[in-house]
DNA sequence: TCTGGGGTCCTAGGACCC
DNA sequence: TCTGGGGTCCTAGGACCC
């Protein structure tokens, strides 16, 4: 421990998949290696994950698909729909092999951790590293990349170069003072973790161009030019950690589901439908962190994109008592539509969020005589919550949420569910 | 024709109180 | 006519992340 009580020993470990959608979907399609393949985010919009191929084509992150298919195809290239039961999936299967290799892991993403590797013998870190990567690859068939340093914005660092250059086969250890101050005159400051745009463009006019110089900054600069997220940023870099592991996610503290729409949409009645499915959605999560919220929100959007009147407003009300009952939040969550709907517009997307969300167990007691939790209603939620998770989403479902729902997003290229549905399992020739 | 979705944390400023 | 100072809580919005 320093003087200001952070520890400058720390040793941690992240886990990066490489172009992860990209990675899932080759794992079940090898015809996929070598092609430019880039995965589309929901209603087949922008390029979300990227094969290298698309990469030196390049065609950034999050491009519009259509902008960008001539170009693909021509190169022998596909775009390919999300397909998140997939990648959800193959992301818990990725964190089982990764906890096999350290009792200290955190998940930060669906293709993301961090691993605390304290008590290792540093000459002997290089070969873990390695051994986690061709772990990873051989029982997953997803292709990871290792950074080890002193904090995680360190391995951040450490493992953007293990990403890039070949010659580190994947695994870069990033601990001696030479090494760290090497990789972090390379590196410009927007590639930092947690140095966004706006902090990019102020810290550039003040001649702060890489991470070496960010370290280095006097402190008074930082105190008064940058937030205590910012002053934690420069500390890591310094090689001290102080920003710990999160071993066991918190509870959500709000649960948004939103949506846009495969068409533009003007009718209450399928607004009521997508308003309806989503909250459907947006229970499910609340329920399976045995949460209620105490506040609803709905939203809807017009097309930003497109000439014309346009409209985004939202509507919100608390809920006494908290719930997450799903019959009782539809039903408020239409009648909050139904005074924000105007006619004549064309809708594009609409949204639920809950928030002021509390654990069941926490209800105020004088609210409790009138929580759904005491009645058959609960008891109703979880089996339906347990058919369709054995038997599939939406089994069970509600009325409202429609049966057409020409309203559905896109998915045009989508791959078979090939983990999660029997129908979809690979079968050799 | 076609431009995503879901989070967290921090700060500033206003309202209110004593 | 003069018109303090300190504290808390809440909210909206910004910034960032994947």
């Amino acid at each position: 421990m320093n003087k200001i009580g952070l520890t400058d020993q720390d040793i941690v470990a992240l886990v990066d998949c490489n172009n992860f959608y990209v990675s899932c979907e080759r794992v079940f399609d090898p015809s996929l290696e070598g092609k430019p393949v880039a995965v589309l985010s929901n209603n087949d919009g922008c390029l979300v994950s990227r094969s290298n191929e698309i990469k030196a084509l390049k065609i950034p992150m999050g491009a519009p698909g259509f902008k960008h298919e001539a170009l693909i195809r021509k190169h022998g290239g596909v775009l390919l729909s999300s397909n998140y039961t997939l990648y959800g999936d193959m992301s818990r299967r990725v964190m089982d092999v990764l906890g096999k290799f350290s009792p200290e892991l955190e998940i930060y993403s669906i293709d993301e951790a961090f691993l605390g590797l304290n008590g290792f013998r540093v000459r002997d870190l290089e070969a873990y590293g390695r051994k986690i990567r061709e772990t990873v690859r051989k029982w997953t068939g997803i292709p990871v990349s290792v950074g080890i340093s002193r904090s995680k914005t360190l391995a951040k660092v450490a493992n953007h170069y293990a990403k890039r250059y070949s010659g580190y086969c994947g695994c870069l250890v990033m601990l001696d003072d030479e090494r760290i101050q090497k990789a972090l005159e390379k590196l410009p400051v927007s590639e930092i973790w947690g140095i966004g745009r706006q902090y990019d463009k102020f810290l550039r006019q003040n001649k702060i161009a890489n991470a070496w110089q960010l370290r280095n900054a006097p402190e008074q600069f930082i105190d008064h030019y940058m937030t205590s997220v910012g002053h934690k940023t420069v500390l890591e870099l310094q090689g001290f950690s102080c920003i710990d592991l999160d071993e066991a996610p918190a509870p959500k503290k709000s649960i948004v589901v939103s949506r846009s729409f495969g068409k533009q949409v003007s009718e209450l009645e399928e607004l009521e439908e997508a308003v309806s499915t989503y909250i459907t959605r947006a229970a499910e999560k609340l329920r399976a962190q045995h949460s209620v919220a105490g506040h609803l929100m709905v939203f809807l959007n017009t097309n930003r994109f497109k000439e014309g009147p346009q409209y985004n407003n939202a509507a919100q009300m608390t809920l006494s008592p908290p719930t997450a009952y799903t019959p009782d939040l539809i039903k408020t969550a239409l009648e909050l539509l139904r005074d924000l709907w105007l006619p004549g517009f064309e809708f594009k997307k609409a949204g639920v969020m809950f928030s002021e969300i509390m654990h069941e167990d926490d209800v105020p007691l004088n609210l409790i005589e009138t929580n759904y939790l005491d009645d058959e209603r609960k008891a109703l939620a979880d089996t339906i919550d347990r058919i369709n998770r054995h038997c599939g989403r939406d089994t069970v479902f509600y009325a409202s949420s429609g049966i057409r729902q020409d309203w559905q997003m896109k998915r045009a290229r989508l791959s078979p569910s090939y983990t999660t549905r029997w129908s979809d399992l690979m079968k050799t020739k």
